[in-house]
DNA sequence: GCGTCCGATAACGCGCGCGTTATCATCTAA
DNA sequence: TTAGATGATAACGCGCGCGTTATCGGACGC
């Protein structure tokens, strides 16, 4: 087998949602968990923090950051206030059609 | 007394406001809910539903959609999601500085 | 090897929004 | 006046995100 041949993690959970009704359902449905995921780990590995010192400076507890940047679960509206307080960053939502979107910028 | 010299509600609102701290804590930490009832509302008496065809069109409770009127409590973004999937409403939050705002349009 | 810091994760309880059911006062129509 | 619909609200439990504490394996420096 070649290394051309290997698929990449995006080709694999796209066919697996394309063929599980029950997987896209949830995966859907955790997008703007994971999207946030993202913003959360991106902060903190740029400015070289670790997930206790970033709890320190949110009020969250190292626990917490862990879930948020593991995209587990979806934030409540006051977790990602309480990010926001404290480091600047800054979330900007769309809900619409059912479901909700982290728009960039 | 004259009428000239009642004061409205905001008037009064903003006055404890400014007097008491305890008090505009509580109140600032539930705009976005207030903001939230608004447009809920606006939608519902616009089309002449009741609170008991709404919660039934988005898959909420009556009890539910009276709270969310109220702003008594700060809404989940599945809640959110919820109430855009069957009526075409559609909210633009804006989380920043520690606050969730209701961005316009 | 040993101590230290890291992120991940389990266990348990709490807070709180919502489901569920029921009830209430009020209003309107018949 | 009576019957029906409405919004408000109480009571209770559940779901779930987070607090809290503790622990784990892994990486790094000494």
């Amino acid at each position: 087998m070649k290394l051309s041949d290997l698929k990449t993690v995006d080709q694999l959970i796209e066919e697996r949602r394309e063929k599980d009704a029950e997987f896209r359902e949830i995966w859907d449905s955790t997008a703007f968990a994971r999207q946030v995921a993202i913003i959360v780990v991106r902060y903190r590995t740029e400015r070289g923090l670790s997930q206790r010192e970033l709890a320190r400076l949110t009020g969250l507890q190292q626990p917490a950051i862990a879930r948020l940047e593991n995209g587990e679960t979806e934030p409540r509206l006051q977790t990602l206030a309480k990010l926001t307080a404290a480091t600047g960053l800054s979330f900007h939502l769309d809900v619409a059609r059912g479901g909700v979107e982290l728009v960039p910028a």
